[in-house]
RNA sequence: GGCCCCAUCGUCUAGUCAGGUCCAGGACACCAGGUUUUCAUCCUGGUAACGCGGGUUCGAAUCCCGCUGGGGUCACCA
């Protein structure tokens, strides 16, 4: 029987979790997955990278824990979290993570002593040493090799003070980092994506493994907190790469296994800039240049912070307040974070998909012959493994997402689709489930699914429901086309429908489709005649869902009033 | 700039490891038709790529070298 396979994911809590993450969590997550169901075991650890005090918050760490556990990428050991939802009929109560393996806890910054005991081994076998230069020594020192055009390396000055002297200063409590002594040897990352690399002495110097704050940096932690939970493979972005053979070293000196490592392509935006959290600043920024806004647009942005976010490029806004600021200078941010389009109104099962097939392939073919393409999770629980990972980098192309989404509603039943819609409708558009009620939206589910691109696509298709009946404009143009034009036979076919009202029953969609069909054939005309006075009547465009529908949706009063008030329109013009 | 990684249609990719079945297949996008009372869905067809230059070989998208291009990384961030 095959070793069981331990991945894990380990982002660091100082934001909404990105889509390049949120693909890493998927391949982890199938790699713990495919193990377990071939029989070997399988565990996806999921830990919390806090050990940078200034930029990690909780309310980030619990934001990637729900976009996690939206995107359906469950972990079995880490933080507890439960995946209900008040008010959602789509998740069932359910409590994900713990520490069943005892080698929690799951928060770096919880894990301190196990760090030091580490680092004072280290110390004490003498492969790492306490350095006691200022941030402002070194960084001169770095200046000084800038400006004589040589690559910056730590000059181990802190090995000219004798050992004892140093130990004194350390036992003291001196200022101090801690730096790793790195062999003076090439190391060979053999990874399954890439193959051998292999990185000469000369690129590494000794890193910093202990802040002069007392927490370690991400090296130090990494290294400790993957042996210590038995991690067995690591996949990660390719800007990992030249971390590896510092962790590799660092393994050595600690005397741990070397996990297997896949470094993966990156994700890239389609102009082949870095897929970045920083992009929607960007966008809402030069969104207010070309605007000539000088002054913040909403309240929540104070006038001084404003400022300093235009003038510096790096700076970012709190996405609430970024996200108002953008709705009134009238700009769409790019959406990056997975809650971005989790709010746009992408189907977590599509995104997943998507993001899988940027970088995997399954290289199976379907029964017709053509690649497979579309795929759930539970798939890559089934099927997934490293050899299908590419090597080229990728651009996110918003546009095929956006077709796997629209595939994805299309594959849900009316009812499934009518649950999903009115969840998403809950948390981001509560004024659609306030106005239409689950009836309607029930009522309105056949019609709207294959409108939609993304859930949020809804509202444009339903739009005429939500007004009152004096509510909305009628399209000039639609009203001519519909109506008046030639011998305005149209308008003739209205007024007649209008009277005729009263006998269709019962009031739904299959009888007044059957209704409006009988009186065309009555009054010998085609369907056009007498489907797009009424819809042009009821909704004000020549666009709609089916009539039936329509009407149906509405109320017979509704439609009553709204073809009144169309006849008068129509007179008048 | 040093070091490292990568390179097939506009985009994501299959084919590359074990060279011929590939004048390169699929998907998205795009274009043209068709179905439909509107819109959308749906169906059919089409345009479109092996970055360049050298080798090796009877034969190269596939192997080797160089070039070009793209990317990553050079923190007391992760």
């Amino acid at each position: 029987m095959p070793d069981p396979v331990v991945t894990r994911f380990a982002p660091s809590p100082t934001g909404h979790l990105h889509v390049g993450g949120a693909r890493t969590a998927l391949f982890c997550w199938a790699l713990a997955r495919r193990a377990e169901n071939d029989g070997s075991g399988g565990r996806f650890v999921l830990r919390i990278e806090d050990t940078d005090q200034a930029r990690s918050s909780d309310a980030a760490s619990a934001g990637i824990l729900e976009d996690l556990a939206w995107l359906g990428i469950l972990w079995d050991d880490g933080p507890e979290f439960s995946t209900h939802q008040e008010g959602r009929a789509s998740s069932p109560p359910g409590v994900i993570g713990g520490d069943s393996r005892g080698v929690g806890p799951y928060y770096q910054a919880q894990r301190l002593d196990l760090y030091n005991e580490h680092i004072a081994k280290l110390i004490e076998a003498d492969a790492a040493y306490p350095a006691f230069e200022s941030p402002d020594e070194l960084e001169a020192k770095r200046k000084e090799a800038i400006d004589a055009k040589v690559g910056y390396r730590y000059d181990r000055s802190a090995l000219d003070i004798p050992r004892d002297e140093r130990m004194a200063r350390l036992a003291k409590g001196d200022d101090h980092v801690v730096r790793l002594k790195m062999p003076d040897e090439p190391i060979t990352v053999h990874d399954q994506v890439l193959g051998d690399v292999t990185v000469g002495p000369d690129e590494f110097d000794d890193f910093i493994i202990r802040k002069r704050d007392g927490f370690p940096t991400y090296h130090l932690a990494v290294v400790v907190d993957d042996a210590l939970m038995g991690v067995t493979h690591v996949l990660r972005g390719q800007e990992h790469l030249i971390n590896t053979p510092r962790h590799i070293a660092l393994q050595r000196a600690l005397g741990f296994d070397t996990p297997t490592y896949a470094h993966m392509p990156l994700i890239f935006n389609p102009d082949g800039s870095k897929m970045s959290k920083r992009d929607k600043d960007k966008a809402a920024k030069k969104a207010c240049k070309d605007a000539g806004v000088d002054a913040p647009p909403v309240a929540s942005v104070s006038g001084e912070a404003f400022k300093k976010w235009m003038k510096d490029k790096t700076r970012q806004l709190p996405s609430d307040q970024l996200r108002e600021l953008a709705a009134a200078v009238g700009v769409t941010l790019p959406e990056i974070d997975v809650e971005d389009f989790r709010r746009a109104g992408y189907l977590p099962g599509a995104l997943c998909n998507f993001l899988a097939l940027l970088g995997w392939n399954p290289k199976q073919k379907t029964a017709d012959g053509k690649d497979l393409e579309t795929f759930d999770n539970a798939f890559l629980a089934e099927h997934f493994d490293l050899k299908g990972i590419g090597k080229g980098q990728a651009k996110f192309d918003r546009a095929k997402l956006l077709s796997f989404n629209s595939d994805a509603i299309g594959r849900l039943d009316d009812a499934e689709f009518a649950r999903v819609w009115r969840d998403w409708a809950g948390a981001y558009d509560p004024e659609l489930v306030s106005k239409l009620g689950d009836d309607k939206i029930a009522l309105f589910a056949g019609a709207v699914k294959p409108r939609c691109k993304t859930l949020a696509d809804g509202r444009g298709v339903v739009q005429f429901a939500l007004v009152d009946d004096d509510g909305y404009e009628f399209d000039g143009k639609a009203v001519h086309k519909a109506m008046l034009k030639g011998d305005a036979k149209g308008l003739e076919m209205l007024q007649t429908f209008a009277g005729a009202l009263d006998a269709i029953d019962p009031w739904d969609a299959p009888t007044i489709d059957a209704a409006v069909e009988a009186f065309a054939s009555e009054h010998e005309v085609g369907m056009g005649k007498i489907a797009q006075p009424i819809r042009v009547a009821v909704t004000g465009a020549g666009v709609s869902p089916p009539l039936g529908v329509t009407l149906a949706v509405l109320g017979r009063e509704s439609v009553q009033a709204r073809i009144e008030r169309c006849l008068a329109f129509a007179e008048q013009a």
